[in-house]
DNA sequence: CATGAATGAGTATTCATTCAT
DNA sequence: AATGAATGAATACTCATTCAT
């Protein structure tokens, strides 16, 4: 972990750039430190003046893929919880949207997570997930005690499956609408029918 | 591929099997052709009699892990097509819990599957999902037409998030359950919710 | 650590023979394993099937170099002990000097014991130095009580300086007397010069 | 080999000193340019400013670290030469001595002598042994016309023995005597010892 | 069939050296 | 003079694949 300064920053960002689309291309591990130096136009050294290896790059790239919106991640006070939630839930997917025809690096990660060993990549991704779980329990509950869910709603349960919708669209969409412009699901309808099914009025 | 034999066969299945918990444990980039023979008991050498190379041998395991319920897969003409989709979804769940330990091979051919190389574990796993979607489109769609759902169902969207709630829990399970004794999020209770969401009355 | 078999043994022996060279010629820091496995005729990787590492291939070649007469380290009862010194004395230079032009390899060894740190050819080395120490200063203690030598005799001075005498000269030679056929100084001779001095009628 | 001035010969020898402690600590080939600079407090670039190269400044430091006493070498006309030559040999252990942990630094010097390359340090080392058995053998010579030694000494090989006397025992020094604060032999008492069984009487 | 020794291309990482600031 | 970012050659080690036995 390097010290920053603007330029430092302008070569870093480069860099994870380069690497965003080099893993997305051919995986975390299909991918030498040859190729994203290539990719951002710099020397292989150079890789190692800006990130201590190639696990710590990945580990800062996961990071900078979904913490886009974290100043969102807050749980606030808003007083409609479940809109809150269907507008958090968009933005994760609107983020993968944006990386466009990198979108794939996500289905890496998220492969990565499943790996045994306790690498950078696995534990930042097992975090996001798990904060992303956390807010979403906690907006449900929200709108239990409002009355906008039943009493008795299961709200741990309930978190899972929507969080499941969620990434289990963008899973989708990375798998198969690369080329072709086949209409989508968009993550918001989806979820509103399921707190329809709940017993919402959404 | 070579042709079978009753004898082959069952060293095959060996050779898969063990492919699978190595493939599970260490991804299919981290596992090396020498630690899936020794895990199956036979020399390095000896695998290549029995597929062509490591990625043959992990496209076949797509497949393997995938195609459980093959016999399944034909929409038949069955009077209630949702609980049929409920069924079938439940036996993708079924068949990555059986996996145990193992299941987060799942989730390494995901990853796979977003490379942009057309490589044999890619493909698989894009023509197993894409059977699913199928045949979880046509059974929306019969139920569509027996009255189940609304006349203005979208059965091609209806279908995708079907399936990707799906996925995406088995995703979850593998990416938190690991060690936890949490209760779960059932495939079917959770679609049971969806479809009733959309109108459906089961 | 592998196991042996006879025709292990003759490749092992083969690529020692060769890293016997180019340690030698270029170094333990300054060979590559490529450049070992190019003298041995090998290909790179196989160095790996027959030594752990490159340390340990070193580490196996400390042990090799020094330890041809290691069945004469046994202190025996014999009856002139400083005989028995002077034999193994002139035993260490002779294994020197038979490795000819690839003496030098001892000065890196030495050198290498000089490090802080504690790999295998530090430790090997220290080691030998150490048991040829003990086994010196033993002779010199029994020669004493013999009568020998004066009672006074600080036993294990004398057997440092013997040593040191030993070892001084096997490095004048390796750094001095590579091409020239300059006249040499025997150890033997020497010794037997130094014991005079003590006392010794030799 | 830049020009001089007070301040460039200042920061020169802040360098010395620095490469003096890494050398002996890591050895020539595993000290590198920036951990040198770090210690001299200095960056990296720097050092090129002051030196042509890594093996130049190694080669400096060679001469620097064995020519403290140079201005005692002449073999002056002194009336009693092997009272000079223990004290030359004296001060050359002396100077190791004061390297204090840094000693190791002479065996990396030695080993590297050994390699067939004729880089700076090799070279280095071998001219200052070279002018110090000139030295020991001239005052050798001149013990010898004397009569403080036997008309048919070989001065020229008890040169070389007194020589390997004085270097086997900073050798074991180092690599024994690091921690523990074992007796020493010093060098002057061995040669007396040496000298005495020539027929010296000293 | 089965083995495992042999191969050599491929990978992450280090480091001496240069040079623009 | 001094810096430290940038370079790219070099290196230890891994591993899929082949093939003689």
């Amino acid at each position: 972990m390097k010290l920053s300064s603007p330029k430092r920053d302008l070569r870093q960002r480069q860099l994870l750039d380069a690497a965003l689309r080099v893993f997305a291309r051919d995986g975390f591990d299909g991918a030498s430190v040859a190729s994203i130096a290539d990719e951002a136009g710099v020397a292989k050294g150079s890789v190692y003046l800006y990130f201590d290896s190639k696990e710590s790059l990945a580990g800062e790239l996961v990071r900078d893929v979904f913490t886009h919106n974290d100043a969102e991640i807050e749980p606030s006070m808003e007083p409609k919880p479940l809109e809150r939630l269907f507008r958090f839930c968009a933005n994760q997917e609107a983020r993968v949207l944006s990386l466009g025809e990198f979108a794939a690096i996500v289905l890496h990660m998220w492969g990565h997570a499943g790996k045994r060993g306790n690498d950078l990549i696995a534990r930042g991704i097992r975090q996001v997930a798990s904060e992303a779980l956390f807010l979403i329990e906690t907006l449900i509950e929200r709108a239990r005690v409002l009355g906008e869910l039943p009493r008795e709603t299961d709200c741990r349960l309930a978190a899972r499956a929507a969080l499941a919708l969620c990434y289990g669209l963008i899973q989708q969409r990375v798998t198969f609408e690369r080329n072709e412009g086949q209409q989508l699901v968009h993550c918001e309808d989806a979820l509103r029918i399921y707190f329809r099914g709940m017993g919402a009025k959404v």
